[in-house]
RNA sequence: CGGGGCGUAGCUUAGCUUGGCUAGAGCGCAGCGUUCGGGACGCUGAGGCCGGAGGUUCAAAUCCUCUCGCCCCGACCA
């Protein structure tokens, strides 16, 4: 096929592996390019890869057909159950590269940022590798191939998730695979809240993922917002063309559908047609769902194209009883974010600017991770009248006169798993709160010889089987395959909160180690009593990581009293920046524009001394939260 | 969409400036053996024709043109 360009070499037709094969076997490439077995050179010379040792003797004549029933040997497996993810390839490289090319010259990230999606790695090795074959032996050190946060908190995240196996680049741009693990973490999320919002009173449906696009536009400001970034389905069919396959001219759609950005419109018209009588309110209905918004720029959970939420939507008899609604839900989402999540947050209300195109109030709860930026965690909106004006949710009242409902929305997204990554997860890896984790307490077995193996299982059975009564997340690591110290740090990295390590010796003692995530210490303990033991030391470490991440975005919480102070302590503190702020669109815009800071969230308790406003200099009482923000 | 960068094995990559030996390596993967209390080791093996298409040339991973994809920086956002 390839002939026409390469007439002369006939031998290079082979793909590289199989030539440098035959190779090994002496089989050289012939004058006429033709491969052919190199003559035996002297006394029945051994050609490199014959080799009369063990396993096949003929290698050139016998290839690769061994290992037929290889499997067979290994099917024993007694105590067995297969990892709850199953994970597909093990981390890989990272860790290699640096090891040894980070000693080299001692660098540290010192790698060009370009890689991105693979940026670890890049770092040391590199330059320095004349001496390729030569390695350095020694392990570099505990490198576990997560670029550390002081060296690009960007790659350290990313890191985490991908090696966290929560979710995985797809091909398709922008759009994220929620792995197993990352799954399950949102399983447990959604399992939550799903909880609340029916104690709540509220009811789950299902509404479509298309939207007819004159529905976008009946809300003015709504439109605006999200036009911009909206998926467009024009035909319902392909074809072949010329260029392959091609939407069918023939199926070209009257009206284009557009994939759901969020479905207040769509749910808007279904509203107005279930509801005639004041008797018909309040609905109260929760989607849990994807959506499609074409964002220019993703970051895996952060802002992908897709992701995935859950939109609570509401009509209402009155606007008091909206309002009511609308708090109501961001004081779950506050207390599911501080409780279970253990990530602080503060509750407010956004800017007019910041506001969800077509709301009259959006509240909020935003976090702070790490690095100093704030994370909207979650967003509540009194939508007032628009939406049942523009759809025309019209009822008639107690006094028999026709009017708008009050709506009002709330969601939270897959976001939430990007702010507790950044919430709590360290250098080694994720932390999971255990009121979270998919595993709380993981066991790692560890033996020598048969026996021991023997004994260490049915010892470790006994306890686990109480602990998993006990209402524990336990998962028993039996893999074979990997040594314990190898396991110690993939849970790590998994962020388990709890880990027992169980060998001959606290057999014997009836005892194990038992070792933190958080903090790390170790501590041997008795394994009876483990099961009453275990559900209170998970509670204090999510109380720990709490009270940690509390402490830290408390003490992010700077003030400022002027413009200039502002820029400059949010340029070099971070955190979030308290300032007198009266309300002008203005000034905001151009602390947006000078140093990308956004009024996060105004509080009502914020509120109080009297000052000259940032920009402006009116006086005001006003204080409000800016901070950079994802 | 504007500005930069990058596409070589599953991953990280060497080679490209100065075309030519058989495209090297580490990790990962498979088999066997030894190991197993903080990422073990040995041996053997599988796996690339260099993102794609043209072109120049006796000869292209390498030079030229086009194209596709990805990443980073900016404008937008949960």
């Amino acid at each position: 096929m390839d002939s026409r360009r390469r007439p002369v070499l006939g031998h290079r037709w082979l793909p590289a592996p199989k030539r440098k094969r035959l190779r090994r076997r002496g089989i050289k490439p012939s004058a006429h390019g033709q491969w052919k077995r190199a003559p035996a050179r002297a006394s029945g010379g051994v050609a490199r890869g014959e080799r009369p040792t063990g396993g096949s003797p003929a290698g050139a004549t016998l290839p690769r057909f061994v290992g037929g029933d290889g499997t067979a040997g290994r099917g024993e497996r007694t105590w067995r159950s297969a990892a709850p993810w199953s994970r597909g390839g093990r981390f890989d490289a990272g860790m290699t590269p640096m090891g040894d090319g980070g000693k080299g010259d001692g660098n540290l990230g010192g790698g060009d940022k370009a890689g991105g999606q693979q940026s670890l790695g890049k770092g040391g090795g590199k330059q320095a590798d004349g001496q390729k074959g030569g390695g350095d032996g020694g392990k570099g050190g505990s490198q576990l191939g997560i670029t550390p946060r002081a060296t690009d908190y960007a790659a350290w995240y990313q890191d985490l998730v991908l090696k966290g196996e929560l979710a995985d680049y797809s091909p398709v741009r922008g759009c994220m695979v929620v792995r197993p693990y990352g799954w399950s973490l949102w399983e447990r999320i959604r399992d939550i809240f799903d909880r609340f919002f029916k104690e709540t009173g509220h009811q789950n449906a299902q509404f479509p993922l298309f939207i007819p696009m004159s529905f976008l536009a009946k809300e003015a400001s709504h439109v605006e917002g999200f036009a911009k970034e909206c998926a467009v389905v024009t035909h319902y069919r392909l074809k072949a063309g010329a260029n392959g396959i091609e939407p069918d001219p023939e199926s070209k759609l009257d009206e284009p559908l557009i994939v759901r950005p969020t479905s207040e419109t769509i749910i808007g018209a279904m509203y107005a047609k279930w509801v005639q009588s004041w008797r018909d309110l309040p609905i109260l209905i929760n989607q849990w769902a994807n959506v499609v918004r074409w964002e220019m720029r993703t970051r895996l959970f952060l802002r992908t194209t897709e992701f995935f939420w859950q939109e609570g939507h509401t009509a209402h008899e009155t606007e008091q009883e909206a309002r009511e609604e609308t708090l109501k839900m961001i004081e779950v989402y506050r207390k599911v974010a501080e409780e279970y999540l253990a990530m602080p947050v503060l509750v407010g209300q956004k800017s007019a600017a910041e506001r969800f195109a077509g709301a009259v109030e959006t509240w909020c709860i935003e976090a702070l991770m790490q690095d100093g930026k704030a994370l909207q965690a979650g967003t509540s909106h009194f939508l007032g009248q628009n939406f049942a004006k523009a759809f025309e949710i019209e009822f008639a009242g107690r006094d028999g006169q026709r009017q708008n409902a009050w709506t009002t929305s709330w969601g939270v997204s897959t976001r939430l798993i990007g702010g507790l990554v950044m919430t709590h997860s360290d250098d080694k890896g994720l932390v999971m709160p255990p009121r979270l984790a998919p595993i709380q307490a993981v066991v790692i077995p560890i033996w020598r010889k048969d026996e021991e193996k023997a004994a260490v299982a049915s010892y470790v059975d006994g306890f686990v089987a109480k602990l998993k009564a006990a209402g524990v997340r336990v998962h028993v690591d039996d893999r074979e395959q990997f040594k314990p110290g190898y396991k110690f740090n993939d849970w790590e990295l998994r962020g388990v909160p709890l880990r027992l390590e169980v060998g001959p010796r606290d057999v014997a003692a009836g005892k194990c180690v038992l070792a933190r995530r958080d903090g790390g210490e170790k501590q041997i303990v008795d394994v009876a009593g483990l099961e009453t033991r275990l559900p209170e030391l998970l509670e204090q470490i999510q109380a720990a990581l709490f009270a940690k991440a509390k402490a830290f975005r408390d003490a992010s919480i700077h003030r400022a009293r002027t413009y200039e102070e502002l820029v400059k302590t949010l340029e070099e503190k971070g955190g979030f920046v308290l300032a007198p702020w009266d309300g002008d669109a203005a000034v905001e815009a151009k602390v947006k524009e000078e140093c990308k800071a956004t009024i996060r969230c105004i509080r009502a308790e914020d509120a109080g001394e009297s000052a000259p406003a940032i920009g402006t200099g009116q006086p005001t009482t006003q204080w409000v939260l800016f901070a950079k923000a994802y």
